[in-house]
DNA sequence: TTGAAAGCGCTAACAT
DNA sequence: ATGTTAGCGCTTTCAA
């Protein structure tokens, strides 16, 4: 399929230098004894610059940017019990998905900064509950989660301590606290009308055995039952996907139900291997095979025929995530607090369905 | 070109609780005081279990157990001066080739207790200076670099600092401390070599005008003029890349040169465009015209014709630059240390070229 | 093998 | 508007 030209990796040996528990060498103290004022006041012109005397305060910057001091926010968020730091769990950022929503994620965060604290949960939900206590040790401002969690000790604890804590990527009527992402199960109903618009009914879904796809799934089917129509042929699969699954369980599933008329695939990787496992066969899509993608990844616009998709806005997810966490550390009144945020989906109409 | 069927999005309103500035209830001298012995012992069993005498330690680690203690590393950083946190810059997440780099860098870092913090620069090498400072202020243990980092002020503080240091995804003589990447040039040179090979020796090029994209245009054109051929025909954009860009470039392009017989798009998004542009102006592909892309994104495979490209190994750069931290962080002997790790890349011959 | 004392560098009250 | 006094919760000597 793919001839490989090599150019392999050559290494090169060399010697270094290294050094750890290296402390800066300037601190708040040396800063102050430069200025001649206080500790607090240099600490006043870093946290509220509005509450100096603007001569202190100019001569206070202007000793801090000539001793090239950096303020240790470590020491800062031991002191002050907040740290500044938001702390995300993905399923991989190797998923656009998930990557793109970080990027939303950090771009609102840090110019307001806060810095962003990254960790994968691999799509094993066992493993989130250790990842959130690793980050509650760093004394994260607020915890990011990918989905609604079902651990129950998870649910329990974080709403417990109160801290912000932001489920994405899904909705449901009782977050932990907030909630940032769309409906799944939405998602499959629009997908079943679309194929009954198109009168297709012998419908296949391709999709992960994880949460939210199987939420799709269930979504799908009840949108075809008030069709009238028999429930999608499922085809399971573990996460990751990629393209060469889709191909394969497009295969798979084409061999026991030659009849299908159209698939749903629960991710756009999939659906590209589903498209690839077409041409080899020599089917039409859509004429004789009907495939719709999910969330609209570039590769959907780039494969042949381009890929009909659910879109979904997974930067918007993250941006939106970031601003309510902004609201909430600014301290907005909670009972004006907006606990659901719908960022809905649409699908994009191609040439595939 | 693509119709939208909208699911607008719907909000729904309601209250919550919040809180600032919360701490764990419980600290290691409740911990200590509960099993009966002193702060250190506890902070023993947690950071140096071996030194405990085993019945100690199994009391230390069941009561800590028992009250559901979670230390606080921000505490834990202030005094030992070591975070723990590895501090990444990247152009942005959006960009599946850092996405990975960082979802192997995580991966790896993760099981060893180190976080991964993460900050965009969005393409400006400006921004870098600012996000290293704050990363500095963080006492992050380790800072990760793209690119190989031209600010001089940047590259002086970081070496006069001793700290680890990795430049990636592109290869240097003199890395601040560290490089793990490959030869962008090189990537370029074998490009020309391909396209020469095949008797194509009027050539475009299609990237963006950033540092390590005009890299893979110099290699082009050193590797061209080794064939006797012209320089390439450049068409440069401003990052991000996407396909909508790449067909537009495409278009202009070929406008002005029309008999270029192959292009070499320095990202696969861009690529992709090109090969639209392509399909649209009814051109065969190779035939007519040879694309290359850059580093096999997925949608290499599904694109049509499939994407000849380079491959970059975006996850092992992360995966080796967190290696290297480790065994930075283990104490390895500065004089035996790999400053040069070079991973390669190999051209992946599909059908566009 | 365990403990006591002394900070790490900063911010938060509470003065003044 | 600025300073004084106490820690934040942990780790690090050093001693026993």
């Amino acid at each position: 399929m793919a001839k490989r030209i090599g150019a392999p990796a050559a290494t090169s040996v060399s010697s270094s230098s290294s050094a750890s528990g290296l402390r800066q060498p300037v601190r708040m103290s040396d800063v102050a004894q430069a200025a001649g004022v206080a500790r607090v006041t240099v600490s006043r012109a870093l946290n509220y610059p509005e509450t100096l005397a603007p001569a202190t305060l100019a001569k206070v910057l202007d000793t801090i940017r000539r001793l090239g001091y950096v303020p240790d926010l470590t020491a800062g968020s031991l002191a002050s019990a907040r740290s500044r730091i938001v702390g995300a769990i993905v399923p991989t950022l190797s998923n656009s998905w998930y990557a793109d929503t970080m990027e939303g994620l950090a771009a609102v965060l840090g110019p307001s900064g806060y810095h962003l604290m990254l960790a994968q949960s691999n799509y094993h939900p066992r493993a989130e509950a250790g990842l959130v206590d690793a980050f509650l040790g760093r004394r994260v401002d607020a915890i990011v989660l990918t989905g609604v969690t079902r651990d129950r000790g998870v649910r329990g604890k974080l709403r417990k301590l109160g801290l912000p804590v932001i489920e994405t990527w899904d909705l449901t009527d009782s977050p932990i606290d907030t909630v940032v992402g769309f409906s799944n199960t939405g998602a499959g109903q629009a997908v079943a009308a679309y194929f009954g618009s198109r009168a297709r009914l012998r419908i296949g879904f391709i999709g992960a055995r994880e949460e939210r796809s199987l939420k799709r799934l269930a979504g799908l089917n009840r949108g075809l039952a008030a069709l009238g129509a028999q429930p999608a042929h499922a085809e399971l699969l573990h996460p990751p996907s990629s393209i060469a699954l889709g191909a394969q369980a497009a295969n798979s599933l084409l061999r026991k139900q030659p009849d299908i008329q159209g698939v749903f695939c629960s991710n756009d990787s999939l659906a590209a291997g589903a498209l690839l496992e077409c041409r080899r066969r020599g089917w039409d899509v859509p004429g004789r095979l009907a495939v719709i993608g999910f969330s609209d990844l570039a590769m959907a616009e780039a494969s042949y025929p381009p890929l009909t998709t659910v879109r979904v806005q997974a930067r918007e997810i993250g941006r939106q995530t970031a601003q309510a966490l902004l609201r909430r550390f600014g301290g907005e009144p909670r009972a004006r607090h907006q606990r659901i945020l719908d960022v809905g989906f649409e699908i994009i109409e191609r040439e595939s369905a």
